[in-house]
Parts: C-alpha cells; structure tokens; sequence
DNA sequence: CGACGCTCGTGCGCACATTCACAAAGTCGT
DNA sequence: ACGACTTTGTGAATGTGCGCACGAGCGTCG
C-alpha cells in the first residue's frame, strides 16, 4: 500500500542500524511498552536522536508528532523493510568448529532464518547431526539451494576452502553470503558478501589499546583530539 | 624511533582495513611473495588502489615508488601500528554454545590473543575444560583480569546477561570489549565496545535480498538507482 | 475553541571518506 | 649517465553521513 514511499534508496548505515532498533523495539514491546519518541530510542539505542528520526523517515513517516512512534507499528514497518514478513531459508557450509555452533545456536530459527542444510566435504562430518539437521555432502548444495528456495548462505569454513565454498554457493544460485573464513571473497556482481572476522575484530580492538597505552606513556603529550594543528 | 609519524590519528575506516591488508600480506609472504604494488593489494582485497596507498600513508611512507611495498616491512609495520608487536590476553564471559566454539577455536592463541580465562556464572559449566583452558567462576573474574593483565574481554553471554558480563568486565578493568550478545552495551567513556550480531547480519543480507525481491517482481521498473525522478 | 507544549521530519552546514589525477621519486635498460 | 617507465604519496574534487536547529503538526488542557 502507499506506493508513495518504498523505493527511496535507504543509505547503507542507515540499513546497518535498524535491525538494532528493531531488535530493542521488539524487547519494549515484550515489556509492555506501546509508544517510545526517538529520544527513548536514542538512549536504548546510544545513537543521536536526530540520526533515529532521519533512520525511521527513510522507511516512511510513521511517527506522531507530539507523541513519537507507535512500537507495535514501527516494529512491523521495520520488519518489512529488512523483509522479515517471510522467512528466508539459509544454507551453512562447514560444520566444524564453527558451523557446529552455528547450527546448535538455534538462533536462526528463532529469527526467521530456517536452516535448510548443512554441508561439509569431510566424509567423517557428513550424516553426523548438528542442531537436528543432518550434515549433507556439500556436492548436495545445489540441490537443497534449488528445493528450498534458499538464498542466503553462510560460509563457516576453513580460509583455504572458503573460496571455494563461495564459488559453490555461487553457482547453486545464492546472492548473499555471509562469511565466518579470513578472507576476501571474490563473488561476481549482484553477490552481497558480508564478512565477519574474529581476528579483525580483535585487530581494531588491540589497536584502539595500543592507542591508550601509548597516550597513557605520555609519547609525547598530543592531546588525544587535537582540533587541527596540522603545519606546513 | 622516527617520532615523525605515529600519533597522527587514523580513520576508523583504515583501522578497519588494515587488519585486511595485514592478513592477505601476510598469505602473499608465506607464498614468497617478496614485493606487492597497491595495485596488487587493491586487487586482492577488493578495493581502489588509491585507497590503498593512502591507507597505508597513514601509517608512514614505507613504499617504493616505481616499485611498490616490500611485503615483510609492511607486514611489520602495520603489525606495529595494531599493536601486534606484543600479545594481549583475553578473557571469555559465558561458556555456552558459542563461548565453547570460541575456547575450541585456537585462533585466538595463534593470532596473538591468549585466552587468560572463562568464565560462567552456571555452576554446571564452572570446572569444565573448554579448549584447554578450565571454566572459572565470573566472581573470579577481576584476579585473572588483574594477575594477567587483560585489557580485552569477549561477551559470549545470552542477551539477558550481557550488560552484566560487561559492567562486570569494566569494572575488573577491561578496556576493550568485543560482544556477541543482540544487545547495545551502555558502557562509560574510555571503553571500546564492538558488537558482532549474526541477527544484524542476517538482516542486512535479507534487506538486499528483499530489495532484489521487488526489483525483480518490477514493482515499478523504476532503476535501482535512478537520480532524480522526484515528483512533487 | 484557542493557545500551549511536545515531538516529528528535514534543510543545511560540517566532517569524514573515497576517488581522481598528477608531480615526485625511484628503477631499469642502454 | 641519461631517458623512459613505473608506482608512490597526496592535493583537490566528489560523495556520504552526521547532527544541529527549526518549522510543521498533533494532542491536551484551560
């Protein structure tokens, strides 16, 4: 309804942001909670007020003037934009270490992400059961992919085999990956990857830590901010 | 040494990066790679060369013009500027599903991040050996925090127990925390929170997947980026 | 029923990030 | 020893995101 909206291209942070509201929206209405202004979902959120406001506008006014956002009503707008009215059927490829918790987490489930298969190549690790799905080969990928409609996939290999876990999602008809392995995927266009490392994170955290201590040793007493300073 | 540089603050996005760059260089090196141009690094790792050049420029000019990056230099250097030079112990707050994978994954200790301790609350798990390293009582965490000298903890808690894991890690003195629990940390200034949520994730694939949904279905066949258009 | 108070939606300027494009500076061949 | 070629490092231009500040609209209360 309403085509008046929809369409309008929603900036890239904006997207990484609402299924954060979305998740603490939810939480206040299990709470009872039917009406939050962006103020509340500011301070929830630990976001600027105004950046809530231009967020929740991208996806249509749905807010009262005077009163702030009916949760129930926000929560359903939200859901639809991520498209969250139905559910979308992942595929895991890797059940070691990681594809193990993964499939055990029970967290996909839960949030509208059935897992449709999991894949290993290791003969050892097929026909085990993770998380009441039975591992396949991953040479059965591209049919579970074609059956069950599915088109997301989770990579949760090794780094030498991810490459080739990718090309084989690829190839089965998956259009986003979501990568657990250190490395780069190379996908062709129209593949959304998104990549999350351990050792990234870990990287950006020690850099920030080596930051202070270095402020802390007084190398040189820069402030940490310094306005501009910059000569010549 | 060469107080030149150092002390010149670095984007966010660069130190994003830069655990990137430091990962495929370091790939590149064990293959015998002695010598990488930016147009190399930009190919590996799947962005602008010149982004890569001032990535780097950031961090010092290290480069050779008219012949590119000496690999085992940048390799040390960029290791130097995310404080790698040295390891940092971290602590693991839950042992659950997720805390287990995380203890069983040994990337921790070969990447430079010992595991100094984990730590439950559930008097099941306390005693348990998860990786080789044995579950501890959460109310011991702040003596291994102390003893150790840790500056990095892992949330690995339910949602429910996150803000406590982390108040109780700050309190210790933890500086650094990396979380994988759905929930915003409030945490006071000075302490670097990094959340990684697969819910987040998955719902920013499922918004691309539902954007390629309804340009498909030709919900008006207008492009997917059309530049003005806008009818009053 | 009108005035007041609250909160949304957004235009605007600023800061940060990305990319282009080119001079500077090195190598290599002759 | 010099000139052609390569690749860096960076100023300037463009694009993206953020946050203030304020007008617009809704509800409430006298």
């Amino acid at each position: 309804m309403s085509p008046q909206h929809r369409r309008r291209r929603i900036p890239d942070a904006t997207v990484a942001r609402l299924p954060v509201y979305l998740q603490l929206l939810n939480e206040r209405m299990a709470a009872g909670v039917t009406n939050l202004s962006s103020e509340d979902i500011a301070a929830l959120a630990a976001v600027n007020a105004a950046k809530v406001r231009k967020d929740l506008s991208y996806i249509g006014t749905y807010g009262t003037r005077g009163v702030g956002y009916d949760v129930e009503y926000l929560v359903y707008q939200i859901s639809r934009e991520l498209g969250l009215d139905h559910e979308w059927s992942v595929v895991i490829v890797g059940a070691g270490n990681l594809g193990q918790a993964l499939g055990g987490y029970g967290g996909f489930n839960v949030r509208g992400y059935p897992v449709a298969g999991m894949f290993d190549i290791d003969e050892t690790k097929v026909d085990t059961v993770v998380g009441g799905v039975r591992v396949k080969h991953l040479d059965d990928l591209p049919k579970v992919v074609a059956q069950q409609q599915v088109s997301i996939g989770v990579v949760a290999t090794p780094a030498e085999a991810a490459q080739d876990a990718a090309d084989r999602l690829v190839r089965a008809g998956v259009t986003s990956i979501l990568n657990f392995a250190s490395v780069v995927l190379s996908v062709p266009l129209g593949v959304t990857v998104r990549t999350v490392d351990l050792g990234v994170e870990l990287q950006i955290l020690s850099y920030h830590e080596q930051r202070r201590v270095a402020a802390a040793t007084g190398l040189r007493p820069v402030a940490d901010e310094a306005p501009s300073g910059r000569s010549a």
